[in-house]
DNA sequence: GCCTAATAGTTAGGGTGCCTAACAGTCAAG
DNA sequence: CTTGACTGTTAGGCACCCTAACTATTAGGC
């Protein structure tokens, strides 16, 4: 690939990138739940899951991790649960309401995302829908 | 679309957003300019522009320009031009510093990202590049 | 010409979400 | 039983965005 192309594919990629996620972001401020809060229920909706591990497959640090559970925690969404195997390791897992409120959000999020994804052509979310992966890997080969 | 289909599309896009932006990040951080200051630059780049038109192109809120700009002035990369024609506006022009910086930092990073891409297929390249006009119509749509 | 309304930008204060460094507690291996 | 590895928390800090309230200037109606 070019230099020069790859200079500015690089260029728009970031841009679009910023643009997206605050799009996404002040979708999310108008619920109950924060973006990152969302993406962590969404991560516990499928098993209990200790602290480091939360943080692992977000692709954040521990003390990044732990934040969010305090303030999941806090609001009554998740509980820890310590292990009694091993009483380093804390299980969180997500409360009864943490369930309804995941629900709920998850579904006025995808009102509010179909609605967008609507106006897009068949073509442009296929799209989309095709560069999931190549980001993905994209991520991990600029991770540290 | 599915609504199903689409809750996960959602999902995960919100997902790789979020990683993206960050990885982006952290490359940035290793050199001279924050990865909004470098978008903020590579506008000017083009054109000088008052804060107002800074703002509207970035798709951010006017004090949130005055911000970045006001760092950059800090550090030199432009200056603040008051118009002559009306004395409310401001004109914000890249300095030679600014422009000097601004071409070594896109070089540095362009490495970084060459490297990245380099990592992917040309599928998964022209996946990325297809999907970024798409993410720029679905940011519109998303946007209040 | 003057007052009012609109407009450009700044300042102040706040919030999310990430980071590193330093720490406490627990476990495992010699 | 001590040393070293590991899990999670705390403290402090930074990037980047926001709204609300302000100042200065311009423009339009009378």
């Amino acid at each position: 690939m070019d230099i020069v192309e790859n200079l500015e594919l690089a260029a728009r990629y970031r841009e679009i990138l910023r643009q997206a996620l605050y799009v996404v972001r002040s979708i999310d401020a108008d619920g109950e739940l924060s973006t990152a809060q969302t993406s962590t229920l969404n991560m516990l909706a499928a098993a209990p899951m200790r602290i480091g591990l939360i943080a692992r497959n977000a692709g954040i640090r521990v003390p990044s991790a732990t934040e969010q559970v305090t303030k999941l925690a806090a609001a009554g969404l998740v509980e820890r649960v310590p292990s009694h195997t091993d009483a380093r390791v804390v299980e969180v897992r997500l409360t009864e309401e943490g369930r309804r409120t995941l629900k709920a959000a998850n579904l006025r999020r995808n009102r509010e995302m179909a609605r967008a994804f609507d106006s897009l052509s068949p073509r442009e979310r296929q799209a989309i829908n095709l560069a999931i992966p190549a980001i993905e890997k994209l991520n991990v080969a600029l991770s540290p």
